[in-house]
DNA sequence: CGTTATTTTAAACGCCTGTTTAAACTGAGT
DNA sequence: ACTCAGTTTAAACAGGCGTTTAAAATAACG
């Protein structure tokens, strides 16, 4: 294992577990066992790290997410827009396979991003990644075309605040879910649980002024 | 104005903006125009300091809140869940009163509380503060009684997400709502927007195994 | 093998952090 | 006017931060 990707897996971990301020390069270095110096040798600095942290997902995810939306624009029949939130569930989960805890960790991360950092992720991620945020409106448009551009921006934001707000904290969650409730959870079942909240939020009856 | 308001005011201003990681004592001290120590005197710690803002807040929501949701709860007539949220938003909006911009600082702060410090202001909040919690889900459980426990559980903490997110990342959206729409939009708005998504989101019809 | 490039290393840099110290100041109460 | 508690002050503390340096180790190639 490359020290760069040595450096990419610990970085990860601990951004998504304790923000990106919260996380210092002598941790992500000592947890990678690289030397401390290796981090601004290879990315420059620590804001380049967390950009190469998140684009690494990204260019994983971005493709497969294009591609699932873009089967539901194409398709002739009427869409539903649980439809069009499941549609995320599998190129979400699929980062579970390229890598132990993606989904997890990446849904953290951008969780983060949000926060973190006064929104420069958020940036970052709209000004290079605007194809799945497009992709998505129409979807959400062509399923429910009676909102209007106000609302429907409100409810994606909410949407986006819920999923990622959500998993942000959702090894917490888990844990008092488990408890209280005397059964095994995983970031699956969680999202089986979202998507129905999600979708019934954005398909709200339109409040009359 | 004493030294020790005038610390929580710019600690609670700062703290909103960048987080409590992310604001220095040095920030507060030379923004409140105190000296640096004063914090230490008059608070004993940083942490100290966190718990102090929030409380002043939660002392004046926290009564208001139970008893708006008592009114709901001793009511006869059957519940519905806008009822329920719509409970909030006087008591929230009444922190306007109380404060300029306190709505929507709280609501910030709320959200840093979240992400931020791994969580130790939930459990300052759940147990310092309890009975907000219980009187809400007693009052969701009577607009919706259908709904499990977990159910229940996973769509409080998915309202909770979706209301803190947005509220802790409401200037920036706020910025680009009335950039899009050309329109002035205050906190009172947003929320106005997102009662009906949460409402319709707890409401969701329940998914079957 | 010898000579470049590339990578790793230990040490230091200057700056910022939360906290503590001890001295100076302030405003009653006697 | 003197005392004494409460408060404010400047200065320092030890430690962590991101970043840089220059030397050492390793790899690549003719």
């Amino acid at each position: 294992m490359s020290t760069k990707n040595k450096i990419l897996d610990a970085a990860e971990y601990l951004f998504a577990d304790k923000g990106f301020n919260g996380t210092s390069l002598r941790e992500i270095t000592s947890q990678a066992e690289v030397n401390l110096a290796a981090v601004n040798y290879h990315f420059g600095s620590k804001k380049e790290l967390i950009k190469a942290v998140m684009s690494r997902y990204m260019n994983e995810l971005s493709p497969r997410l294009e591609s699932s939306l873009q089967v539901l624009c194409d398709s002739e029949q009427p869409l539903t827009l649980v439809e069009v939130f499941s549609a995320f569930i599998e190129p979400l989960l699929s980062l579970n396979e390229y890598k132990e805890n993606g989904t997890s960790n990446f849904l953290q991360l951008l969780g983060r991003g949000y926060t973190d950092s006064q929104g420069f992720l958020r940036w970052f991620l709209t000004t290079q990644y605007p194809n799945v945020i497009s992709n998505f409106v129409a979807a959400v448009q062509k399923a429910y075309p009676e909102l209007t551009p106000e609302e429907m921006f409100w409810r994606l934001h909410f949407t986006m605040g819920t999923v990622v707000f959500t998993m942000s904290s959702s090894d917490a969650l888990i844990d008092i879910a488990e408890n209280d409730f005397n059964k095994k959870i995983d970031i699956a079942g969680v999202i089986r649980q979202v998507i129905p909240y999600v979708a019934a939020g954005v398909a709200a009856p339109i409040s009359l002024p």
